[in-house]
DNA sequence: CATAATACATCGTGATACGATGTATAACGT
DNA sequence: ACGTTATACATCGTATCACGATGTATTATG
């Protein structure tokens, strides 16, 4: 998909991905796989934003001798997806005036 | 709405302002208003984009006493915004497993 | 024992939306 | 007569951001 296209989406996608259940970066990626591909540059990019926006909160732990830092939903964080499901109603309505301009003919 | 998120819509939008009937920068934004604000600088830059990338065609006219430059779609214009629409199907998977998330409890 | 998978991190670059600013003419109100 | 608004195009600088390239380190697999 366009990287244009993905931009305003990708983090609301990110913070989806851990809403019901904490999870972390190596993981986020192959949940994501299947409707999104990101690389992890750009995952802990994003991560790292959110963070610093607190979206989320971030719980290092080690497992297996490997760290891993679980990312957690804050209140902030849903209320970002709320909005966005907001600002999806405006994208459609976007869509729908490309889509009419395609069909007019006079 | 988001910056971001209209990355990605914002060239097709300015394409499909101009697919039925060539028309010239000022007269683009205010066609777009009701349903997306754009400022001239925003627009000016992608109308030259749109240039360099052959999505559309322009021609300078004098209009009492005024320069207009009427900016013409090409079929590679109209391509892009067929893409556009394929694209489109793949942001409303995004968008619906951002929805599935928040509705699961378990 | 090499390769792949797991896991996180950073740097540099290119794309790009937008505010600020500038130029110039026509229309309109007071 | 004159200031303001609308029309019309143009450029510069900045901030945001996705992503490839690259690096470190451990565990699993063939």
């Amino acid at each position: 998909m366009d990287t244009q296209l993905k931009r305003g989406v990708l983090d609301v996608c990110v913070l989806s991905a851990i809403r019901n259940e904490d999870s972390y970066g190596y993981k986020i990626i192959k949940d994501l796989k299947p409707i999104l591909t990101l690389s992890e540059s750009t995952l802990y990019t994003i991560l790292k934003r959110l963070e610093e926006g607190k979206l989320l909160i971030v719980r290092s732990t080690l497992y297996e001798g490997r760290l891993r830092k679980y990312y957690h939903i804050t209140e902030r964080g849903i209320n970002r997806i709320e909005e966005f499901k907001n600002e999806w109603k405006e994208l459609t309505e976007i869509y729908l005036f490309i889509e009419k301009e395609c069909s007019r003919h006079d």
